[in-house]
DNA sequence: CCGACGATTTCCT
DNA sequence: GGAAATCGTCGGT
């Protein structure tokens, strides 16, 4: 069952589970006035619309979420954590929300660059974790809304992949409360590249004493 | 190897 | 006001 391995809207508009399946192994690349980079994508998870308390869409559309609104294979990217910038893959027909995080990666193209941008990592880590892979690929806001099938974008989904022949389903990472059980992360099985799971983590507020 | 913690800012309630 | 789709560092075992 061979398929094809260039990208049509439609593979990316079939709902956040299905466009992740199709999204693991293939290529994600970015181009700035440093060169490009190109990373082959090991793990990603999925975020629907207002039935997923995980998802940023939740709660309807606001100013940072929407892009999810909008058509698939469109880049939704965010600020978290008050440093870090993630990167999602548009996933549904316009109008209606979800999303694909790409979680992690291999570098394909580009390391001399992709090294700069992280130093002192090993090539191993250089998009182990889903900031880590925007570091690496140059990604930051400006690329929110980018459209990923246009070949003439800065950031772009060249390749398809074969369909894997083993993946690993399992819940996603650092997601609280009731969508922290929804096992929407999924990663090539056996993959150096994977991130390392981590439940989340509530943190203590700070106290009167210490 | 492992768990704890601080950094730092945007967004929503 | 508080949580957040994280990461690097630090200290202990």
């Amino acid at each position: 069952m061979g398929r094809r391995l260039t990208w049509r809207r439609t593979d990316l508009s079939v709902g956040p589970v299905d466009a992740a399946l199709a999204l693991l192994g293939a290529t994600v690349e970015s181009t700035t006035e440093d060169g490009t980079v190109a990373v082959r994508l090991t793990e990603v998870e999925a975020y629907g619309g207002s039935d997923d308390p995980g998802s940023h869409a939740f709660r309807g559309p606001g100013r940072r979420n929407a892009t999810m609104f909008g058509p698939a294979g469109l880049a939704y990217v965010y600020f978290t954590y008050g440093m870090h910038w993630c990167l999602n893959v548009v996933c549904c027909p316009d109008g209606e929300p979800g999303a694909v995080l790409l979680r992690a990666g291999e570098v394909t193209r580009g390391l001399d660059l992709a090294r700069t941008r992280r130093p002192g990592a090993s090539d191993r880590d250089l998009a182990r974790g889903p900031a880590r892979l925007t570091r690496t690929l140059g990604v930051t806001g400006a690329a929110d809304g980018v459209d990923l099938l246009d070949a003439g974008s800065p950031l772009r989904l060249t390749a398809r992949a074969p369909t894997p022949a083993e993946v690993v389903w399992g819940p996603r990472v650092g997601v609280a409360g009731e969508g922290g059980s929804t096992p929407w992360r999924v990663h090539l099985a056996g993959d150096r590249t994977v991130s390392v799971y981590r439940p989340a983590t509530p943190r203590r507020k700070p106290t009167a004493f210490g």
